[in-house]
DNA sequence: CGACTGACAGATTTCAACATCTGTCAGTCG
DNA sequence: CGACTGACAGATGTTGAAATCTGTCAGTCG
Protein backbone atom coordinates (compact mmCIF):
# COMPACT_ATOMS: atom_id res chain seq x y z
CA UNK A 1 0.00 0.00 0.00
CA UNK A 2 2.45 2.76 1.41
CA UNK A 3 5.48 2.75 -0.63
CA UNK A 4 7.39 0.87 1.29
CA UNK A 5 10.22 2.99 1.47
CA UNK A 6 10.34 4.76 5.17
CA UNK A 7 12.25 2.90 7.69
CA UNK A 8 10.72 1.15 10.54
CA UNK A 9 11.52 3.47 13.58
CA UNK A 10 10.56 3.69 17.50
CA UNK A 11 8.88 6.66 16.72
CA UNK A 12 7.09 5.54 13.58
CA UNK A 13 6.09 3.00 15.94
CA UNK A 14 4.83 5.24 18.20
CA UNK A 15 3.21 7.69 16.19
CA UNK A 16 0.78 4.53 14.82
CA UNK A 17 0.57 3.20 18.21
CA UNK A 18 -1.16 6.65 19.15
CA UNK A 19 -3.26 6.54 16.08
CA UNK A 20 -4.54 3.31 16.84
CA UNK A 21 -5.07 3.95 20.24
CA UNK A 22 -7.46 6.94 19.50
CA UNK A 23 -9.12 4.43 17.16
CA UNK A 24 -9.56 1.51 19.49
CA UNK A 25 -8.93 2.49 22.62
CA UNK A 26 -6.66 0.70 24.90
CA UNK A 27 -8.11 -2.75 25.52
CA UNK A 28 -8.78 -3.33 21.99
CA UNK A 29 -5.70 -1.74 20.42
CA UNK A 30 -3.47 -5.24 19.11
CA UNK A 31 0.27 -4.86 18.22
CA UNK A 32 -1.37 -6.29 15.13
CA UNK A 33 -3.54 -3.84 14.65
CA UNK A 34 -0.27 -1.63 15.15
CA UNK A 35 1.47 -3.64 12.33
CA UNK A 36 -1.13 -3.22 10.11
CA UNK A 37 -1.53 0.35 10.08
CA UNK A 38 2.42 0.89 8.94
CA UNK A 39 2.33 -1.78 6.46
CA UNK A 40 4.39 -4.39 8.15
CA UNK A 41 4.52 -7.90 10.13
CA UNK A 42 3.82 -7.47 13.70
CA UNK A 43 6.65 -9.85 14.58
CA UNK A 44 8.96 -6.23 12.98
CA UNK A 45 7.42 -3.78 15.78
CA UNK A 46 8.47 -6.77 18.23
CA UNK A 47 12.44 -5.88 16.95
CA UNK A 48 11.65 -2.39 18.48
CA UNK A 49 9.87 -2.90 21.81
CA UNK A 50 10.23 -6.11 22.91
CA UNK A 51 6.73 -6.13 24.64
CA UNK A 52 3.12 -4.87 24.52
CA UNK A 53 3.96 -3.46 27.70
CA UNK A 54 6.70 -1.94 26.72
CA UNK A 55 5.20 -0.31 23.54
CA UNK A 56 2.12 0.58 25.88
CA UNK A 57 4.93 2.26 28.24
CA UNK A 58 7.13 4.27 25.43
CA UNK A 59 3.81 5.50 24.48
CA UNK A 60 2.92 6.59 27.72
CA UNK A 61 6.13 8.61 28.38
CA UNK A 62 5.86 10.06 25.42
CA UNK A 63 2.35 11.59 26.14
CA UNK A 64 3.44 13.25 29.67
CA UNK A 65 6.73 14.38 29.14
CA UNK A 66 4.72 16.74 26.63
CA UNK A 67 3.15 18.12 29.26
CA UNK A 68 6.40 17.95 31.44
CA UNK A 69 8.29 20.26 28.62
CA UNK A 70 5.33 22.40 28.38
CA UNK A 71 5.78 23.36 32.64
CA UNK A 72 10.12 23.14 31.92
CA UNK A 73 9.62 26.74 30.68
CA UNK A 74 7.61 28.26 33.55
CA UNK A 75 9.92 26.84 35.96
CA UNK A 76 12.77 28.58 33.91
CA UNK A 77 11.33 31.78 33.45
CA UNK A 78 12.70 35.18 35.68
CA UNK A 79 9.07 36.17 36.75
CA UNK A 80 9.34 36.82 40.85
CA UNK A 81 8.11 33.83 42.88
CA UNK A 82 4.88 33.80 43.82
CA UNK A 83 3.86 34.65 40.25
CA UNK A 84 5.99 31.92 38.55
CA UNK A 85 4.19 29.08 41.04
CA UNK A 86 0.95 30.70 40.26
CA UNK A 87 1.59 30.12 36.55
CA UNK A 88 2.99 26.76 36.85
CA UNK A 89 0.22 25.57 38.79
CA UNK A 90 -2.06 27.26 36.44
CA UNK A 91 -0.51 25.88 33.74
CA UNK A 92 -0.61 22.67 34.72
CA UNK A 93 -4.37 22.46 35.62
CA UNK A 94 -5.32 24.39 32.19
CA UNK A 95 -2.90 22.06 30.37
CA UNK A 96 -4.87 18.89 31.41
CA UNK A 97 -8.07 20.58 31.23
CA UNK A 98 -7.43 20.75 27.86
CA UNK A 99 -6.40 17.58 27.12
CA UNK A 100 -9.25 16.47 29.09
CA UNK A 101 -12.06 18.57 26.87
CA UNK A 102 -10.60 18.31 23.56
CA UNK A 103 -9.98 14.71 22.70
CA UNK A 104 -11.76 12.99 25.23
CA UNK A 105 -11.45 9.51 23.96
CA UNK A 106 -8.01 9.73 23.73
CA UNK A 107 -7.91 11.57 27.57
CA UNK A 108 -9.74 8.11 28.88
CA UNK A 109 -7.21 5.97 26.98
CA UNK A 110 -4.16 7.33 28.41
CA UNK A 111 -5.77 7.40 31.64
CA UNK A 112 -6.21 3.70 31.53
CA UNK A 113 -3.15 3.34 30.20
CA UNK A 114 -1.25 5.61 33.19
CA UNK A 115 -3.13 2.83 35.96
CA UNK A 116 -0.38 0.12 33.64
CA UNK A 117 2.49 1.72 33.77
CA UNK A 118 3.46 2.84 37.74
CA UNK A 119 7.19 3.76 37.10
CA UNK A 120 6.66 5.57 34.32
CA UNK A 121 4.21 7.48 36.00
CA UNK A 122 6.18 7.38 39.20
CA UNK A 123 8.80 9.34 36.78
CA UNK A 124 6.81 11.65 35.99
CA UNK A 125 5.51 12.61 39.25
CA UNK A 126 9.03 12.87 40.37
CA UNK A 127 9.60 15.08 37.43
CA UNK A 128 7.32 17.73 37.99
CA UNK A 129 8.19 17.39 41.92
CA UNK A 130 11.26 18.32 40.94
CA UNK A 131 10.19 21.18 38.54
CA UNK A 132 8.48 22.67 41.80
CA UNK A 133 10.93 22.13 44.33
CA UNK A 134 13.11 24.32 41.80
CA UNK A 135 10.53 27.02 42.24
CA UNK A 136 10.07 26.82 45.77
CA UNK A 137 14.13 26.79 46.08
CA UNK A 138 14.30 29.89 44.24
CA UNK A 139 11.52 31.79 46.04
CA UNK A 140 13.42 30.97 49.08
CA UNK A 141 16.63 31.85 48.21
CA UNK A 142 15.10 35.24 46.84
CA UNK A 143 13.70 35.85 50.44
CA UNK A 144 9.59 35.57 49.23
CA UNK A 145 9.17 32.22 50.11
CA UNK A 146 9.52 30.66 53.86
CA UNK A 147 10.42 27.12 53.64
CA UNK A 148 12.68 24.89 55.73
CA UNK A 149 12.81 21.98 53.04
CA UNK A 150 12.17 23.11 49.53
CA UNK A 151 11.45 19.36 48.64
CA UNK A 152 8.92 18.64 51.38
CA UNK A 153 7.41 22.33 51.26
CA UNK A 154 7.31 20.96 46.82
CA UNK A 155 5.79 18.20 47.43
CA UNK A 156 2.72 19.40 49.98
CA UNK A 157 1.83 21.89 46.73
CA UNK A 158 1.64 19.17 44.24
CA UNK A 159 -0.53 16.79 46.31
CA UNK A 160 -2.85 19.57 47.58
CA UNK A 161 -2.90 20.60 43.94
CA UNK A 162 -3.93 16.84 43.07
CA UNK A 163 -7.37 17.35 42.22
CA UNK A 164 -6.36 19.49 39.61
CA UNK A 165 -4.34 17.64 38.26
CA UNK A 166 -5.31 14.42 38.65
CA UNK A 167 -6.43 12.21 35.67
CA UNK A 168 -9.43 10.86 38.10
CA UNK A 169 -10.83 13.82 39.11
CA UNK A 170 -11.15 14.62 35.17
CA UNK A 171 -14.79 14.69 35.43
CA UNK A 172 -14.86 17.87 37.94
CA UNK A 173 -12.28 19.99 35.78
CA UNK A 174 -15.26 21.03 33.36
CA UNK A 175 -18.15 21.71 36.56
CA UNK A 176 -18.57 25.77 36.47
CA UNK A 177 -17.15 25.69 40.09
CA UNK A 178 -13.62 24.35 39.07
CA UNK A 179 -11.67 27.27 38.44
CA UNK A 180 -12.86 29.13 41.52
CA UNK A 181 -12.31 26.09 44.11
CA UNK A 182 -8.85 26.25 42.00
CA UNK A 183 -7.99 29.87 42.91
CA UNK A 184 -9.14 29.82 46.19
CA UNK A 185 -6.30 26.72 46.82
CA UNK A 186 -3.57 28.27 44.97
CA UNK A 187 -4.49 31.84 47.10
CA UNK A 188 -4.24 29.79 50.40
CA UNK A 189 -1.29 27.80 49.14
CA UNK A 190 0.87 31.20 48.52
CA UNK A 191 -0.40 32.90 51.83
CA UNK A 192 0.62 29.82 53.19
CA UNK A 193 4.26 30.20 51.62
CA UNK A 194 4.80 33.78 52.90
CA UNK A 195 7.61 34.23 55.19
CA UNK B 1 -33.22 -21.91 62.19
CA UNK B 2 -33.26 -18.75 64.34
CA UNK B 3 -36.23 -18.41 66.72
CA UNK B 4 -38.64 -16.67 64.14
CA UNK B 5 -39.51 -13.90 66.56
CA UNK B 6 -37.12 -10.70 66.58
CA UNK B 7 -39.43 -8.31 64.07
CA UNK B 8 -37.50 -7.67 60.79
CA UNK B 9 -36.65 -3.85 60.80
CA UNK B 10 -34.60 -1.86 58.88
CA UNK B 11 -31.80 -1.53 60.86
CA UNK B 12 -31.66 -5.43 61.15
CA UNK B 13 -31.70 -6.19 56.78
CA UNK B 14 -28.84 -3.12 57.22
CA UNK B 15 -26.80 -5.16 59.64
CA UNK B 16 -26.84 -8.60 57.75
CA UNK B 17 -26.42 -6.60 54.63
CA UNK B 18 -23.14 -5.65 56.08
CA UNK B 19 -22.12 -8.58 57.14
CA UNK B 20 -22.47 -10.59 53.54
CA UNK B 21 -21.13 -7.47 52.14
CA UNK B 22 -18.15 -8.55 54.10
CA UNK B 23 -18.11 -12.00 53.31
CA UNK B 24 -19.21 -11.97 49.74
CA UNK B 25 -17.74 -8.31 48.61
CA UNK B 26 -20.27 -5.80 46.59
CA UNK B 27 -19.84 -7.97 43.44
CA UNK B 28 -21.58 -11.21 44.32
CA UNK B 29 -23.65 -10.16 47.59
CA UNK B 30 -27.22 -10.58 46.07
CA UNK B 31 -30.70 -9.60 48.06
CA UNK B 32 -31.13 -13.58 47.99
CA UNK B 33 -28.16 -13.96 50.70
CA UNK B 34 -29.08 -10.83 52.59
CA UNK B 35 -32.61 -12.54 52.93
CA UNK B 36 -31.11 -16.29 53.71
CA UNK B 37 -29.09 -14.75 56.28
CA UNK B 38 -32.15 -13.27 58.15
CA UNK B 39 -34.06 -16.25 57.61
CA UNK B 40 -37.00 -14.86 55.61
CA UNK B 41 -37.80 -14.51 52.19
CA UNK B 42 -36.12 -12.11 49.52
CA UNK B 43 -39.39 -10.83 48.99
CA UNK B 44 -40.09 -9.70 52.83
CA UNK B 45 -36.26 -7.38 52.39
CA UNK B 46 -38.15 -5.71 49.72
CA UNK B 47 -40.75 -4.18 51.40
CA UNK B 48 -38.01 -2.71 53.27
CA UNK B 49 -36.18 -1.22 50.95
CA UNK B 50 -37.70 -0.92 47.27
CA UNK B 51 -34.63 -1.93 45.43
CA UNK B 52 -31.21 -3.27 45.80
CA UNK B 53 -29.88 0.33 44.88
CA UNK B 54 -31.82 1.92 47.91
CA UNK B 55 -30.32 -1.20 49.97
CA UNK B 56 -26.91 -0.51 48.88
CA UNK B 57 -27.24 3.17 49.61
CA UNK B 58 -28.75 2.94 52.87
CA UNK B 59 -25.92 0.31 54.02
CA UNK B 60 -23.06 3.14 52.55
CA UNK B 61 -24.89 5.91 54.55
CA UNK B 62 -24.76 4.34 57.26
CA UNK B 63 -21.07 3.68 57.06
CA UNK B 64 -20.34 6.74 56.07
CA UNK B 65 -22.01 8.24 58.43
CA UNK B 66 -20.18 6.86 61.30
CA UNK B 67 -17.55 9.23 60.26
CA UNK B 68 -19.43 12.29 60.17
CA UNK B 69 -20.61 11.58 63.83
CA UNK B 70 -16.92 11.37 65.09
CA UNK B 71 -15.72 14.08 63.58
CA UNK B 72 -19.05 16.30 64.55
CA UNK B 73 -17.66 16.04 68.37
CA UNK B 74 -14.58 17.58 67.18
CA UNK B 75 -16.44 19.99 65.30
CA UNK B 76 -18.05 21.41 68.81
CA UNK B 77 -15.13 21.28 70.74
CA UNK B 78 -13.29 24.12 72.21
CA UNK B 79 -10.05 24.46 71.34
CA UNK B 80 -8.57 27.18 69.92
CA UNK B 81 -9.07 27.24 65.69
CA UNK B 82 -6.23 26.16 64.75
CA UNK B 83 -5.80 23.10 67.19
CA UNK B 84 -9.42 22.44 65.83
CA UNK B 85 -9.18 22.47 62.42
CA UNK B 86 -5.69 20.28 62.69
CA UNK B 87 -7.96 17.85 64.97
CA UNK B 88 -10.13 17.35 62.59
CA UNK B 89 -8.25 17.09 59.81
CA UNK B 90 -6.04 14.65 61.93
CA UNK B 91 -9.05 12.30 62.95
CA UNK B 92 -10.33 12.16 59.64
CA UNK B 93 -6.77 11.15 58.18
CA UNK B 94 -6.27 8.59 61.05
CA UNK B 95 -10.14 7.52 60.84
CA UNK B 96 -9.51 6.58 56.94
CA UNK B 97 -6.32 5.05 57.37
CA UNK B 98 -7.84 2.61 60.32
CA UNK B 99 -10.81 1.54 58.56
CA UNK B 100 -8.84 1.03 55.23
CA UNK B 101 -6.04 -1.12 57.23
CA UNK B 102 -8.40 -3.37 59.92
CA UNK B 103 -10.41 -4.24 57.70
CA UNK B 104 -9.19 -4.30 54.13
CA UNK B 105 -11.98 -6.42 52.53
CA UNK B 106 -14.86 -3.93 53.48
CA UNK B 107 -13.17 -1.51 52.84
CA UNK B 108 -12.59 -2.29 49.56
CA UNK B 109 -16.27 -2.82 49.23
CA UNK B 110 -17.34 0.04 50.39
CA UNK B 111 -15.38 1.72 47.95
CA UNK B 112 -16.75 0.17 45.34
CA UNK B 113 -20.14 0.69 46.94
CA UNK B 114 -19.74 4.50 46.84
CA UNK B 115 -18.94 4.91 43.44
CA UNK B 116 -22.38 3.27 42.63
CA UNK B 117 -24.19 5.92 45.19
CA UNK B 118 -22.95 9.40 43.71
CA UNK B 119 -25.99 11.29 45.51
CA UNK B 120 -25.48 9.59 49.20
CA UNK B 121 -21.80 10.45 48.83
CA UNK B 122 -22.32 13.79 47.94
CA UNK B 123 -24.52 14.33 50.48
CA UNK B 124 -21.55 13.31 52.71
CA UNK B 125 -19.04 15.62 51.38
CA UNK B 126 -21.72 18.86 52.10
CA UNK B 127 -21.85 17.20 55.66
CA UNK B 128 -18.19 17.25 55.69
CA UNK B 129 -17.71 20.62 54.14
CA UNK B 130 -20.07 22.20 56.28
CA UNK B 131 -17.79 21.45 59.69
CA UNK B 132 -14.90 22.65 58.66
CA UNK B 133 -16.77 25.94 57.08
CA UNK B 134 -18.16 25.65 60.94
CA UNK B 135 -14.55 25.62 62.30
CA UNK B 136 -13.04 28.27 59.64
CA UNK B 137 -16.31 30.35 60.26
CA UNK B 138 -15.41 30.16 64.42
CA UNK B 139 -11.73 30.91 63.76
CA UNK B 140 -12.41 34.14 61.70
CA UNK B 141 -14.78 34.75 64.67
CA UNK B 142 -12.13 34.72 67.44
CA UNK B 143 -9.39 36.70 64.98
CA UNK B 144 -7.27 33.43 64.47
CA UNK B 145 -7.99 32.86 61.03
CA UNK B 146 -8.21 35.59 57.40
CA UNK B 147 -11.22 34.26 55.19
CA UNK B 148 -12.86 36.63 52.94
CA UNK B 149 -15.86 33.40 52.84
CA UNK B 150 -15.10 30.58 55.38
CA UNK B 151 -17.38 28.36 52.80
CA UNK B 152 -14.87 28.78 50.21
CA UNK B 153 -12.02 28.09 52.61
CA UNK B 154 -13.01 25.11 53.89
CA UNK B 155 -13.83 23.66 49.86
CA UNK B 156 -10.28 24.46 49.57
CA UNK B 157 -9.02 22.85 52.77
CA UNK B 158 -11.34 19.67 51.89
CA UNK B 159 -9.62 19.31 48.54
CA UNK B 160 -6.42 20.28 49.48
CA UNK B 161 -6.32 17.37 51.76
CA UNK B 162 -8.32 14.91 49.49
CA UNK B 163 -5.12 12.43 49.00
CA UNK B 164 -5.67 11.96 52.66
CA UNK B 165 -9.21 11.30 52.68
CA UNK B 166 -10.40 10.38 49.51
CA UNK B 167 -10.33 6.20 49.39
CA UNK B 168 -8.90 6.73 46.15
CA UNK B 169 -5.72 6.90 46.73
CA UNK B 170 -6.00 4.52 50.45
CA UNK B 171 -2.80 2.47 49.24
CA UNK B 172 -0.82 5.58 49.97
CA UNK B 173 -1.83 5.69 53.42
CA UNK B 174 0.26 3.16 54.56
CA UNK B 175 3.18 4.17 52.65
CA UNK B 176 6.19 5.52 54.89
CA UNK B 177 6.25 9.12 54.06
CA UNK B 178 2.47 9.65 54.69
CA UNK B 179 2.26 11.34 57.70
CA UNK B 180 5.29 13.45 57.30
CA UNK B 181 3.93 14.47 53.55
CA UNK B 182 0.05 15.03 55.72
CA UNK B 183 2.16 16.85 58.48
CA UNK B 184 3.69 18.99 55.77
CA UNK B 185 0.44 19.75 54.36
CA UNK B 186 -1.17 20.74 57.27
CA UNK B 187 1.43 23.22 58.36
CA UNK B 188 1.49 24.92 55.30
CA UNK B 189 -2.85 25.28 55.14
CA UNK B 190 -2.75 26.16 58.43
CA UNK B 191 0.18 29.26 57.75
CA UNK B 192 -1.99 30.36 55.17
CA UNK B 193 -5.20 30.62 57.48
CA UNK B 194 -2.89 33.28 59.25
CA UNK B 195 -4.47 36.80 59.85
C1' DC C 1 -55.56 -6.83 58.52
C1' DG C 2 -50.92 -6.53 57.76
C1' DA C 3 -46.46 -9.08 57.68
C1' DC C 4 -44.65 -12.50 55.04
C1' DT C 5 -44.10 -16.13 51.24
C1' DG C 6 -42.89 -18.24 46.92
C1' DA C 7 -43.64 -18.67 42.01
C1' DC C 8 -42.84 -15.99 38.12
C1' DA C 9 -41.00 -12.81 33.89
C1' DG C 10 -37.44 -10.24 32.38
C1' DA C 11 -32.66 -8.70 33.30
C1' DT C 12 -28.09 -9.97 34.48
C1' DT C 13 -24.27 -13.13 35.29
C1' DT C 14 -21.64 -17.32 34.63
C1' DC C 15 -19.07 -20.66 32.07
C1' DA C 16 -17.01 -23.25 28.43
C1' DA C 17 -16.15 -23.66 23.60
C1' DC C 18 -14.21 -20.86 20.23
C1' DA C 19 -11.47 -17.06 18.20
C1' DT C 20 -7.94 -13.80 18.55
C1' DC C 21 -3.68 -12.08 20.33
C1' DT C 22 1.16 -12.09 22.25
C1' DG C 23 5.69 -13.32 21.87
C1' DT C 24 9.23 -16.52 19.45
C1' DC C 25 12.09 -17.94 15.92
C1' DA C 26 13.70 -20.46 11.78
C1' DG C 27 13.75 -18.94 7.37
C1' DT C 28 13.39 -15.36 3.21
C1' DC C 29 14.87 -11.50 0.73
C1' DG C 30 17.61 -7.59 -0.98
C1' DC D 1 24.44 -9.66 6.85
C1' DG D 2 20.71 -7.62 8.89
C1' DA D 3 15.84 -6.15 8.41
C1' DC D 4 11.76 -8.41 7.93
C1' DT D 5 8.19 -12.26 7.53
C1' DG D 6 4.80 -15.64 8.80
C1' DA D 7 3.64 -19.93 11.12
C1' DC D 8 3.29 -21.47 15.62
C1' DA D 9 2.24 -22.48 21.08
C1' DG D 10 0.39 -20.71 24.94
C1' DA D 11 -2.21 -16.85 26.96
C1' DT D 12 -6.10 -13.86 26.68
C1' DG D 13 -10.58 -12.35 25.04
C1' DT D 14 -15.19 -13.13 22.96
C1' DT D 15 -19.72 -15.26 22.61
C1' DG D 16 -24.08 -17.26 23.49
C1' DA D 17 -26.70 -20.71 26.00
C1' DA D 18 -27.72 -21.95 30.75
C1' DA D 19 -28.06 -20.46 35.50
C1' DT D 20 -28.99 -17.02 38.76
C1' DC D 21 -30.83 -12.77 40.32
C1' DT D 22 -34.09 -8.70 40.69
C1' DG D 23 -38.39 -6.99 41.37
C1' DT D 24 -43.64 -8.09 41.45
C1' DC D 25 -47.77 -9.74 43.29
C1' DA D 26 -51.60 -12.93 44.27
C1' DG D 27 -52.17 -15.66 48.02
C1' DT D 28 -51.12 -17.70 53.03
C1' DC D 29 -50.94 -17.32 57.85
C1' DG D 30 -51.41 -15.64 62.61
Amino acid sequence: MTPSSPPLTAERILEATEEVLRRHGPAKATVVDVARALGVSHGSVYRHFGTKTALREAVTKRWLDRTTDELAVITAAGADPATRLRDWLATLFTAKRRKAGADPELFATYRELVTLSGDVVDAHLVELTDQLTEIVREGVARGAFASADPAVTATALFQATGRFHDPEYAAEWEKPGAQGDFDALVDLLVRGLRV
